[in-house]
DNA sequence: TGACGATGGTCAGCTTATCTGACGAGACTG
DNA sequence: CAGTCTCGTCAGATAAGCTGACCATCGTCA
């Protein structure tokens, strides 16, 4: 590791904290049958539900893998598959009651840990780096 | 996901983008073998070597797993395992020819990356987001 | 309007990455 | 120098990923 380590892996120490925070937070809670793999797919499920193939190219995983994980979720009670109503091939990824559950769960300690850092930073700083990276992701996240 | 993602999935973007780029200019540049969890065990290999049981608490995986990578970087020629001269259970992780070469590639890429996200950013904002960065490592990175 | 290429999803089979548990050899500590 | 801790490995199981092949439906354009 470099003494100066580049701002890519500056990122990644971050990011990796919160997904372990939720994750933890989550099996407290008594969602512990959720891998990490499978939080990665549901976190890009939306409101009125996901194409299995949209959640894949944001995960940016094969469609396969996609699905094996939704199979997964779909059982553990987490997500249901519907009809997509504009489309006869798609059918839509959508939360069931327990996946809403454990979304509230997880949005809750994002807030906390976005208050801890906030804390740590400083009320200016927090609001600079926010801006930053929201602007980083206009070149580095290909889905918008 | 949420309108207004938090903070460690905004991280996320360019974590994922840098690692991608990487790993693409080493598999152009004929480094074609090395896979993504090679890479993360490999990026934690320092200059004067590191041990197993450290790469593997940095990347946060089992020591079994970490060996099982650095089975493969050594058979590929890129590192090494030395004896530890303070240690005689331990053996110092160090990169081979091969693995300095991948790694001059990677550095590379990594200043040509920050370089565009900079020009992107502005050189006032990109300091400052490198600087909250490593504030933030503080309390998200347990190996400091 | 109907043939055809593109798209959404699944099935099958394989490889890679990861874990838990057990263990042996060497180091440390009282 | 006995007991205990640490470093690494072996063995076996499971999770997570890939490629390739395939079918049904959509959308387009001749």
């Amino acid at each position: 590791m470099s003494v100066q380590p580049n701002l890519g892996l500056l990122c990644f120490f971050p990011y990796r904290a919160l997904e372990g925070r939720v994750l933890a937070a989550l099996a407290e809670a008594g969602f512990d049958d959720m891998t990490l793999a499978q939080g990665r797919i549901a976190a890009r499920i939306g409101e009125r539900g996901t194409r299995l193939t949209e959640l894949a190219e944001q995960a940016q995983v094969t469609k396969q893998t996609a699905g094996f994980l939704v199979d997964q979720l779909e059982r553990a009670g987490y997500v249901r598959r519907l009809p997509d109503p504009t489309d006869g091939r798609a059918r839509l990824v959508c939360f069931a009651e327990r996946g809403r559950a454990a979304v509230a769960v997880a949005r809750r300690v994002e807030a906390a840990v976005e208050a801890e850092w906030t804390a740590h930073l400083g009320e200016e700083s927090a609001r600079a780096l926010r801006e930053s990276l929201t602007r980083l992701r206009e070149v580095t996240d290909p889905w918008r």
